[in-house]
DNA sequence: GCGTATATATCGCGAGACGATATAGCCCGT
DNA sequence: ACGGGCTATATCGTCTCGCGATATATACGC
């Protein structure tokens, strides 16, 4: 695995969607679940989201914003935009030299 | 999360790391262990190793080499190496999407 | 008023990541 | 020849996490 890519360490699946969600802006909960399915045709239950949602904001990466109605949204931190955008570059690293191996033309 | 991405699921990563590692021909687990040391800067300690190669082989997406003295050998299965281009590349537009949305420049 | 969509919360199972530990053969230096 | 470090695999236990199921409540349309 010649070429060194530092620190690909642990991308979890939700939480990096949750996370790509929220670039597009603060967004509740629900919205988040409909946003991600749309996406990628897959649901996200609520146990999955909002055990994500609780983890990421216990470590700082999103913020709750002031509830409006029974909504509550939340909001990428600027912490968890730099760690999103690691991530993201480490994967699109690894996900290129992997191809790249296998001899597959990037579509 | 506008443009949709089918499938975009379970990418895991110690199961896609040996997968990579195995692109580059048959390797025993060892081997492998110290490559995507080498290549990812974090240690990948046996219980993840061999939990994973043991459940990959069971999956049908590598098989075992007749072991040489006291190593045995994996290689990829043509599922496998399917299966790996096929997550990689939703990785890979997945990763593209969010650096889009951040407004990033991929190194 | 009844069903459906919106919205969040919580529990519990099972899979998996990972550190720790065990075992054993091999190679090298002294 | 022996001791230490590297090669190589196996296994156990724990903790995290993904995810389905379930519960609850409000709002909206028919």
């Amino acid at each position: 695995m010649t070429p060194t890519i530092p620190e690909l360490g642990r991308f979890a699946e939700p939480a990096l969607l949750i996370l790509v969600s929220l670039t597009e802006g603060p967004r509740h909960g629900y919205a988040i679940m409909t946003d991600v399915e749309a996406a990628t045709g897959r649901p996200m239950g609520p146990g999955t989201l909002y055990a994500a949602l609780a983890r990421l904001e216990e470590r700082g990466l999103i913020e709750a914003l002031p509830a409006e109605d029974r909504r509550r949204p939340y909001r990428l931190t600027a912490v968890g935009e730099a760690s999103l955008v690691d991530q993201l570059e480490h994967l699109a690293q690894f996900a290129a030299l992997g191809l790249r191996r296998l001899g597959a033309t990037t579509r």
